[in-house]
Order: C-alpha cells, then sequence, then structure tokens
DNA sequence: ACCTGAACACCGTTCAAGT
DNA sequence: ACCTGAACACCGTTCAAGT
C-alpha cells in the first residue's frame, strides 16, 4: 500500500504495432545501425549472459552506440525481446509438406511421410531450439506468441496433427499434450545445461552432486530403483531416451483414442 | 564486451544453505518479523502485482518497515522466492494413499483409487495452483525445485505413476509427459487470466478479440474448423474440455504400452 | 533521420551504525 | 538480536538537444 498505486504494463505486442521506422527510401547516408543488426547483437548477449544478463545499456555497449540509440530502431525491450524470440522460432525446421501442403511434388526425397515422423521431428526441433537459446523458454512464457515465425510453427504443428486421424474437437488437445511436454521438457534440459556451465561441471557431475544431495534429504522417500532404471550411461542418453519414450506415449495414446 | 566481467548468479538454494536466524531459545522481546509473516507478505504481494510488481522494497514497505530489515530473515530475494514457490507447491492437496501408502486404512472413505483417478486428481491440483498463483510457473522454471513440499509433490506423482502398471524404466517418461503438460497448460491458462485482469476483459471477450486479431495476418493459414470444433460455450469450457482429453490421451498412451 | 546526454524513478545488496 | 540509513552499482525510459 505505502508506494500508493502502480502502472499496471500492457503494451501490446510488437506484432500488434507499426513498425516503427519507416522503409528506407533512396540510398540515404549509409547507418551503423538496422533492426536485423540489433536483434542478432540480442540473440549473442542473450546466449552468451541470459536473460538476467540483458539490459539495453549492454546491449548499446555491445553495439557501440549510445544507451538510448537503440530506442530508435525498437519501442521497448519487451518489443525487443519479442523480436528475438521470433527469430529463434524461425530456426526450427519445418517439414516440408507441412509448410506448404499443396505443392507439387517434384523432388521425390521430399515424398509425404508419416504423421508420426512428422511430429517427431518438429517435437525435436523445438526441444533443440529451446536448449540452443536457453533464454527461449522464459519469453515464450511471457510474451504473446504470434510472430510469423511462431505462427508458421504452431500451423505446421496442426497440420501434422491433423494427419493423425484424430477428430477435429479432439486435436488442440493433442497438440497440447505433445507441445507442452516439449516446452517442458526441453526448459528444464536448458536450465540444467546452463547449471552446469556456471559451475564448470559437466552434465554427469552436476546430475551425481544433485542426486547425492537430494537423497539425503528427508523429503525423498521414493525407492531408487526407478532413478536406476531409467538408466543410461550417460545423462544426456538418459535424457533421449526419455523424450523418445514420452512421444511413444502420446503417439500410442493419439492412435488409441481417435476413430479409425 | 564494454562493461567487462560479470558476476554469474549461482547462489545456491535456499534449501542447501542454513537457516540464517537461530531458533528462538527463551523468551527475548517480542518482534514484529519472522520468516512465516514475510513469506506470507511475499505471496500477498505476488498475488497482487505479479512477479514483475514485486521488489524488497515494495515488500518491505508492506510490512511497515525498512528496506533492508527483511535481509536480517533472508539471505536474497531469490531464496525468499525459493521459499514463496515451495509454500505455493504446498498448497497441492496429495491423495492419502500417495503420501502415507502403509498407513492402516482406518477410514473407509479414504480406500485405495484407481491411479488414473489419483493421476487425474493431482494434475487437476497441479493446474490450479498454477491458475491461482500465476507467478508461480515462472520461479518453477528459474529454481531448483527441492523445497519441501515441492518433493513431497513429486513423490506424490512418483508414487501414482507406479500403479500405473508401466515398468520402471518408462515411469520418468509417463511423469514427464503428464506434469510437463500441465505445466505449460497451467502456465498458458494463468497467463491469459493475467491478461484479462490487466485488460479489464472478461476471458471470453479477450480470446474473442485475440481470434480476430489473429486470423486477419497473413500467417494465420489453418483451417478454422479446428478452431471451432473445440467449442464449448464458454472460454473455460472449452479449455476443461481440452485438459481433460488430453489427460485422457496420456492415460491411453499409458495403458497401451505397459506391459500387462 | 538518426544519435547523444542528462535526468528520473526505480532496482538488489553492502556496510557501518544504532538500540 | 534486530533494525536503520546512506551509499553503490545498476536498471528502463523520457525528454530536450544536437547533427
Amino acid at each position: 500500500m505505502a508506494t500508493g498505486s502502480r502502472v499496471t504494463r500492457q503494451r501490446s505486442s510488437v506484432w500488434l504495432s507499426e513498425r516503427k521506422t519507416p522503409r528506407r527510401k533512396g540510398d540515404q547516408q549509409p547507418v551503423g545501425l538496422d533492426r536485423v543488426k540489433i536483434v542478432a547483437a540480442t540473440m549473442r548477449l542473450l546466449d552468451a549472459e541470459g536473460l538476467s544478463g540483458f539490459s539495453m545499456r549492454r546491449l548499446a555497449a555491445e553495439l557501440g552506440v549510445t544507451a538510448m540509440s537503440v530506442y530508435w530502431y525498437v519501442e521497448t525491450k519487451d518489443h525487443l525481446l519479442e523480436l528475438a524470440l521470433d527469430a529463434a522460432m524461425g530456426e526450427i525446421a519445418l517439414p516440408i509438406e507441412a509448410v506448404r501442403p499443396a505443392e507439387g511434388c517434384a523432388d521425390p526425397l521430399a515424398e509425404p511421410r508419416d504423421w508420426r515422423e512428422q511430429l517427431r521431428q518438429l517435437a525435436s526441433e523445438y526441444r533443440q531450439v529451446l536448449v540452443r537459446h536457453p533464454w527461449l523458454s522464459a519469453l515464450l512464457g511471457e510474451y504473446l506468441n504470434i510472430g510469423p515465425n511462431s505462427m508458421t510453427f504452431s500451423n505446421a504443428a496442426q497440420a501434422v496433427m491433423r494427419n493423425s486421424g484424430l477428430p477435429d474437437d479432439k486435436i488442440t488437445s493433442a497438440l497440447a499434450l505433445v507441445y507442452q511436454f516439449v516446452y517442458g521438457f526441453g526448459t528444464n534440459e536448458a536450465r540444467f545445461a546452463a547449471r552446469c556451465r556456471a559451475a564448470g561441471l559437466s552434465q554427469d557431475e552436476l546430475f551425481h552432486d544433485v542426486m547425492n544431495l537430494v537423497e539425503d534429504r528427508p523429503e525423498f522417500d521414493e525407492p531408487r530403483q526407478i532413478m536406476e532404471a531409467r538408466g543410461g550411461d550417460t545423462v544426456e542418453e538418459m535424457r533421449d531416451r526419455e523424450f523418445t519414450f514420452a512421444l511413444d506415449l502420446a503417439i500410442a495414446g493419439i492412435e488409441a483414442l481417435r476413430t479409425p
């Protein structure tokens, strides 16, 4: 109460506001900055320092420019982060048929594949981008997700799921099951990797450290056989198996509940 | 580069550090603050203002105390947030058998139930707490999740899944599939509700607004029949059905892939 | 059209000091 | 043992001014 009222931040998405700079008309004098460069530098910085290490001032320094210059090209920090988010989503490779369903298939290698295979590919790509850019999860959780690349991705996901044989009214459920799972899985994986980097440990080392810590705590009363059963030689191997089988479960569920 | 080196924040969890204040010995002079009160105020503030509206200074003001007083009871802001996280997880009601598996069942109403029913209960409870405390998702995604209540919850989840008939080496996959799904689902639901509050709109109003916006965008090329097929009279109804059926899919998958 | 500099209203946290 | 006040090194963003 003491500090009184507080502005509720409700700046709408970049994607719903007019571009700030008009497209360049003729050839003006050369300029150092532009949106593309700024977003690229943003992603570099985010990759290197994490979301909490990123600031407009730091970005400006990286670009060799004063703190306020960036604001010429971008309305707010939030808008800039939305641009980075969508750029990251653009790194996801999509199955060709999902993108252009009606295109003639001149390339025999590009022949339509099974929906399961396409689903697994999309899931794997999504997982990979989440791990490659550990800051992406938080942004996906914070902003509306309606940039062009995000839309293309979700359209592709829908297109794939429509081939599963599930009735129309179940498709969003199946999409939610699969992609929320991948999101959560990739988020955890990325966070763990970031912790490893920060602590200077390998994934296996940190994993065993955490295991030992947790096993000593009184609240941990679950049988270790489950922890051990998932085995595998390395943490990464264990995780891959876990991921693959979870997808298998989802796919099996879809196959079981579709009307044939 | 310009700003030089930067400390990588790697303060270990509250749960891995000694308590800051020793337990009170005799009866000292009455004190205004304590950890319980601080955490309660933290949660109130987080509920009211969101994570971005929360600050140590604001919390202190709320407690009618100077900014630095809180630091007597809590090492850092991060530690405080971890405490709030675990307190929120403590609000999840667990199936009785999952908590004390070996206890005699004197109460006939407490007789062991089907694992599917228990799974649905846990999923629903988890979803609800995520919606009740919209700040929880971000914290779950940021900190190690090893407070006592978090551990109890994950133990319960494991206990339930062990009754599914899935072989030991598949259990963590199934847990990941279900709970990551619920996490993502609840996160989105909470975020949407927060947006509604901020915009002063009902969920149905905002939903239709967003739908109209998105449909106008060139990238949105997916058939509206899927959007419409999931139907229901209200957004909430639609969401509940989506949630329920996604869980059905996961359960069907588990049933299909267990060895009977 | 593009960039700067100073300033405002915030942060989390340290540290020396009070009682 | 508990709380305060001043200070440090940061934030995002506004605004008037330069070229």
